[in-house]
DNA sequence: TCTCTTCCATAGCGATCGCTAGTAAATTCG
DNA sequence: CGAATTTACTAGCGATCGCTATGGAAGAGA
């Protein structure tokens, strides 16, 4: 018989440290500098938690990251919810980028796209982690793909519309404009590109 | 006084590989892991060389990867040529993006394009080995920019044009189409995307 | 207070990192 | 043929990597 773990009263020593808030001085410091390239002696000293705390609380290094990334992410319910409050999909893909124009060059936050550039490359040993930024990727991607078939479902969008193209093409500007931003590019460059980049569609 | 050194005969053992192959081998492990994520055992692997003849031959492996970097790059007055030569900057433009969809789904080389991303992030020690990718980028950047404004300055394009926006638009499709070969997309998808980002532009 | 549980921090594990000293081998020059 | 010069290879340098064994500290329950 267990006991439920929610209920539970915990015992022993607590947590000298808050696990989300460390966890979010993680994700800053993998969005800088990459995953396999931030060292786990980088992270003691970003999260200011020593070594053997990181991996009683967050497991390992890799796992640690998958935290890092969905916390980044966000939960997917949000933006699949995003999308479908926005009274066309043009005004949803049109909203992501515009956000991600203005997320990639905050100031209290590391420029670019930690999902762009924490796993664009590296070793073989890390190959399960790239594949876990792909899948976040490929969420994003249906989202879109979804919301802009019902738009040609109802009519608002001509029916040789092709939701892949479109939804390719959004991708493609959001995970580029993360290398605009860490060249330097500023907040209004950004969002003049992500506007730019929607002419493709009907008004 | 001394010899002019491509008249002079070499004395000495030979070198017993070729620079130039060695070179390209490297370039591809570069491209397919990365500055800082491919060590020296994968480059003496990739390039058929020990590790002290690497270092005799190229210097250390930063100036090995910004070798190579230009190598991949390829010299800057060819993208110059080819701009000055297409008929118009929107030809020139459709044709760079065109020719990266190609480049990153080529069977012979590693997905997506080395210049996006194997110095996209990284630890401080290569902030300068991002800089020199940062640099390619903006060479290309400047070409493009000074192609559209001819075209403007021609009256071929409508005076309120923006070519900076243009072409980061083209420089971030570019980039992010990097993310979807990496991604798995075909050859077909990212043309379709290359072909859909030039919407905006004026036939 | 005493016990039990859990966490903290020092210290250091084996492995790999980028890189090089030292020596043998291969060529040209005299 | 030496002598000089340049490269190749074995072996291993100090530093850092990701990670953990260990013993003491800090809380909860009895």
């Amino acid at each position: 018989m267990e006991e439920i773990p929610t209920l539970r009263r915990k015992t022993g020593r607590p947590l000298s440290f808050d696990r989300d808030a460390a966890l979010e001085k993680a994700m800053l410091a993998f969005w800088e500098s990459g995953y396999e390239t931030t060292s786990i002696s980088d992270l003691t000293a970003a999260m200011g938690v020593t070594a053997p705390s990181i991996y009683a609380a967050y497991g390992d290094k890799k796992r640690l990251f998958l935290e890092a990334l969905r916390r980044y992410a966000g939960d997917p319910g949000d933006l699949e919810a995003a999308f479908s409050c926005a009274p066309t999909a043009r005004d949803a893909v049109a909203g992501m980028i515009e956000n991600a124009a203005r997320l990639y060059t905050g100031d209290a936050t590391p420029r670019g796209c930690l999902l762009a550039s924490a796993a664009a490359t590296g070793s073989k040993d890390a190959a399960d982690v790239r594949d876990a930024a792909a899948q976040e990727r490929r969420a994003i991607r249906s989202v879109i793909v979804r919301r802009i078939q019902r738009d040609v479902d109802a009519g608002l969008l001509p029916p040789e519309t092709a939701p892949g193209v479109l939804a390719d093409l959004a991708l493609a500007v959001t995970q580029g404009m993360s290398v605009l931003a860490r060249d330097g590019a500023d907040r209004d460059a950004l969002l003049a590109v992500a506007h730019a980049s929607m002419a493709g569609w009907p008004e």
